[in-house]
DNA sequence: TCACCGTGGGATAGCGCTATCCTATGCGAG
DNA sequence: CTCGCATAGGATAGCGCTATCCCACGGTGA
């Protein structure tokens, strides 16, 4: 014979009432008392707290979702994790919400709008308790689905001024033509810009690039190199390849993301074009690598971290029914200077 | 006056007892017909289906698991994000859970086995219906969690033939070797062996080497490079300035993953050391950008994808309680050799 | 003929927690 | 000395689903 569990209930979990029980007061005393929630007396939450962690008692999840109607899940849409940013943000949105006993689910849309949309309409019928997306730009559908289920959302990367909308990120426009304005002022005058996958923001980068050109006049359609292809290193070499031959004026390639143009780099080392003596290269994003690469690239640091982190905060009080005091936070964006430029 | 709602809750929701009403039955007979779980008629199982339909039902997660006590979670723990490796098997684990209804929470390691005891110790209390992890190193309390939580478990790139135990991946020890040979066959004889991070599986390659060195009387310990920095270009690009500095006469340098050896040739391009000529390069995973590389890299392709599948479709067979064939899943690799060596 | 069993439906009783309402108590204002 | 009100605890009633037991029915073999 062995002595009996103390447990009553039959799944052999500890429950709430085990812990009531232990600390002789009632399982909604322990459910206030463990969540902090309404004033309990300073002594019986210590008890409470005593029973429960000499019992080893865990809340369970599911009867907490059920009984409170809300989860501990917050869903995060990226298009790609293959692009080393996303990694960035992702991560620092979960060291964020971790802590704050939140887990993380994420989906990745591939950059398609009507998989985000599948993706939105799975994970919201999950019920999770906030919501990440990437960027503004999605089907209507999806706008609708993320408003009707008034689930707390936040979206990355890009800003809105739209009222009700909480966005973190920064003028992907402004660091287009920053960009753009410094290679004009090494005496660059055939920029190229040339990007791949053709997102949002990366055409938010071209309409940078196009309002400089266009101040100094220097504009021309055909300096544009817009592939929808996902972004690669291959996909840089084989572009960089063709602009060389197509245009040997050009002077300068500004292109989208960081990948495109360490491949363009070493398709310029194969082709034996001179970089920066010839033609400039510069990238978007400061991924890994670009500063190994010969000569070194110059391009944009974005602060995706920092997004990562500054967009957890915000979900963490629209989820807590806080107020939020800036509902656009603008992070900026860093132009580093190497010796591709 | 506006005609009341069909529904009974006060939350609003449709739930299985509004779809019971609906297609006239009781309420387990609509639970059994969605799930197909025990017999019910044809006729009765269409109706259901219409009703639910037409009523727009979505079932509670958080019901269906505290009632059913398993949740459709699966945690999958890997290592680290900025290693283009796991990205991959952890797209190809999403792609085959989701259709099965399963949700994945990734979870990142850090190649910290404490924090990975911690990963598991939070994930275990949401009681996940399955669970991934990287490699079978890990600590004895993280095992014991495993095994005392009794959530079905596979184990991703690495193999092992304990019983109860369920594996996918290669020989890293094999794989080390085969690339050793193949330096060996092209007339290396100082061969180093360079590697970051020193996790489980690179130091089974390092085995692999060691074997392969000793075999043919070329062993050398000051030919092994260890460091337990974590992987990246630069770290690459400055193990192999120094191997060459201290050690001339090495004549190939075996990284062990190519980050580290996409670093070492862009040095060898800023040293001018001459690769292959001077020395060999070669690196591990075949990863994106290996093949732009000058020279392009000669490396081993690890069947990432292909593992990332057969373990969630493992998994899925273990989660049904079926039999699972063959625990211990072999997915090979390939040397694919460029011009490095 | 009858026990027996497989089949298909339902009733009941929770799963473990929290929302909501209710009560007892204490204290300051009128 | 009330009344009113804030404070702190408890009782009750679900949240929406499924596990489990139960029963009616019809076919089968001895």
């Amino acid at each position: 014979m062995t002595s009996a569990p103390l447990r009553s209930r039959a799944t052999g979990r500890v429950t709430l009432s085990d812990v009531a029980q232990a600390a002789g007061v009632s399982p909604i005393t322990v459910s206030r008392a463990l969540r902090g929630e309404r004033a309990v007396a300073p002594d019986l939450v210590e008890r409470v707290q005593a029973a429960a962690r000499s019992l080893g008692y865990v809340p369970d999840p599911a009867a907490r979702a059920l009984a409170s109607q809300r989860s501990t899940h917050v869903t995060v849409l990226i298009p790609m994790l293959s692009n080393a940013l996303f990694v960035d943000v992702f991560e620092a949105v979960q060291r964020s919400l971790r802590p704050a006993g939140y887990q993380t689910l994420m989906g990745v849309t591939h950059y398609n709008l009507d998989e985000e949309e599948l993706l939105l309409r799975e994970q919201l019928l999950q019920r999770p308790a906030g919501l990440l997306v990437t960027g503004l730009a999605r089907t209507d559908a999806a706008r609708a689905l993320i408003a009707q289920s008034r689930v707390p959302c936040v979206h990355l990367m890009e800003m809105s001024q739209a009222p009700g909308v909480y966005s973190v990120g920064f003028s992907q426009l402004e660091a287009g033509a920053e960009m753009t304005r410094h290679l004009l002022a090494r005496g660059r005058r055939r920029i190229a810009f040339a990007a791949a996958q053709l997102d949002a923001r990366t055409l938010q980068r071209l309409d940078g690039w196009r309002r400089e050109m266009g101040a100094a006049g220097l504009h021309d359609a055909a300096l544009e190199w817009l592939d929808p292809a996902p972004s690669s290193m291959a996909l840089g070499a084989q572009m960089f390849a063709q602009i060389m031959r197509e245009q040997p004026d050009v002077d300068a390639v500004f292109f989208c993301n960081d990948d495109l143009a360490q491949g363009a780099l070493l398709a310029a080392l194969r082709l034996g074009i001179a970089v920066p003596q010839r033609v400039a290269v510069t990238g978007f994003n400061d991924l890994t690598g670009s500063d190994q690469m010969l000569p070194p690239l110059t391009t944009v640091r974005t602060p995706r971290a920092e997004i990562g982190t500054a967009a957890a905060r915000m979900l963490l009080a629209l989820m807590n029914g806080e107020a939020v005091a800036s509902p656009c936070v603008d992070l900026g964006y860093e132009l580093v200077v190497r010796a591709s430029s």
